[in-house]
DNA sequence: AAATAAAGAACGAACGCTCGCTATTTTACA
DNA sequence: TGTAAAATAGCGAGCGTTCGTTCTTTATTT
């Protein structure tokens, strides 16, 4: 693979392109959260927050976020119940650092790198936008899943950024859909509409990935699907 | 209102023509469900539940199920701890009873009622059935969105009834997706992919519906909007 | 008077969380 | 470089509280 992102759109490419290197991930984390962090050593810290994250994820995936006790947590993680509380401030914080990180580290980057890169071309402006969306929702999968479930269960503050982290999403795309419009003067769908049909078949790809699985749909599959479907709604 | 439905394609004539009326719901719950309710006497029975399912609605779409106490919902309910248990036989079961009524009851009337009754001809019968499938959403959207919401907390034999639940509507789509495709012989998309997104656009109705309020998109808009989404696609 | 429904105190189990302690790693000095 | 001291990380029993559930008592309806 010589060609970069987003000439090269394969999500290899864009993986390689992405500010946030998914084994940095959660050294990025890390230091995030560093100063609410009681372990300050990035050795076990680092290896700690990646268990106990993923852990989490797979633990409220399958019962729930509420219905995932700490003990649950505990043996899941191996970690005894004092050394959690080294890295969280309370369980509600654990759910509140993953909207955060998501959010505003994560989402951060997304709409920075994704679209401006290719501003010079207003098809592949679209294109790319749409298929960066599939590809976070690839990458990022537990963590969209987690914030799109658990949401209406947290705490208002952390309600809030999840509301706040999906708006965006949507109106950043609104906007890459308007200015593709206004290119091609004959393309006059509802931008509203048409970008929550775009979203909502994203999110099918992260709330509903045994689906695609089963079906064998590989995500490149997906994304030219997204795109295609993307040209037939406009 | 003389035409009925399905000639009619108003949510209107859809809910008079419809198996189940709104009024008469908790009515049939009652029945449904009479052998494993301790309280008999039908006016005190019939009020309760709807007072019950719909605090249940309410709370667990603000902070989940697992999350809402019986004592939560003893307080919204105005009824007893000992008076929730004379209408559920554990709390595990209040969610189960959801699942099964609208799995089995409401969804046994929703397939045989939509489609069937317009297979005279392709078009209508692929439009009615996205219009049916809109309509339901609608009218049981707090149904709707506690299956999608919290099926995945459920126990096994309650999440395997929500999950067949899902695939029924998928499957029952793409049968009138390929049945509409053999008859337009140019037509070829995936019906699989095209299907979902249709899914997916019709949960985001319910799922996102304050998005929709906000927005002031009427269920008619909604479903004019879903028809069109499908001819485009296919 | 008999039968049914509603009430709410009480129970054991499980919850989130704390804290005194042990084990490990780093630092400081020889 | 080797070793004692200091600092950091990990542990898990136990705390007060809240959970789902039960059961006896009271109120209401037939």
């Amino acid at each position: 693979m010589t060609e970069l992102w987003p000439e090269n759109s394969s999500i290899e490419s864009f993986e390689d392109a992405f500010p946030v290197q998914t084994e940095n991930l959660y050294r990025e984390l890390f230091f995030y959260f560093r100063s609410q962090i009681k372990v300050q050593r990035e050795e076990p810290a680092i290896r700690n927050l990646a268990i106990i994250f993923r852990a989490t994820f797979k633990l409220s995936s399958q019962k729930g976020f509420h219905a995932m006790s700490l003990r649950d947590l505990s043996s899941e993680t191996n970690i005894s119940m004092g050394g959690l509380y080294n890295y969280i401030s309370c369980k509600e914080d654990l759910a509140g650092m993953i909207v955060e990180f998501l959010g505003s580290h994560i989402g951060g980057h997304i709409y920075q790198h994704t679209a401006i890169a290719t501003s010079r071309n207003i098809e592949l402006k679209l294109d790319q936008t749409i298929r960066a969306l599939v590809y976070t929702a690839e990458i990022f999968q537990p963590w969209f899943f987690f914030m799109f479930m658990e949401a209406k269960n947290m705490s208002p503050g952390n309600k809030l950024k999840a509301k706040e982290f999906e708006l965006r999403s949507i109106n950043n795309l609104s906007m890459v859909i308007a200015e593709y419009q206004a290119a091609k003067p004959g393309v006059s769908a509802d931008p509203l509409l048409a970008s929550s049909t775009i979203i909502a078949t994203v999110e099918a790809w992260y709330l509903k990935s045994w689906h695609y699985t089963e079906n064998k749909i590989t995500i490149t599959d997906y994304a030219d699907y997204c795109v295609a479907l993307t040209r037939k709604l406009l």
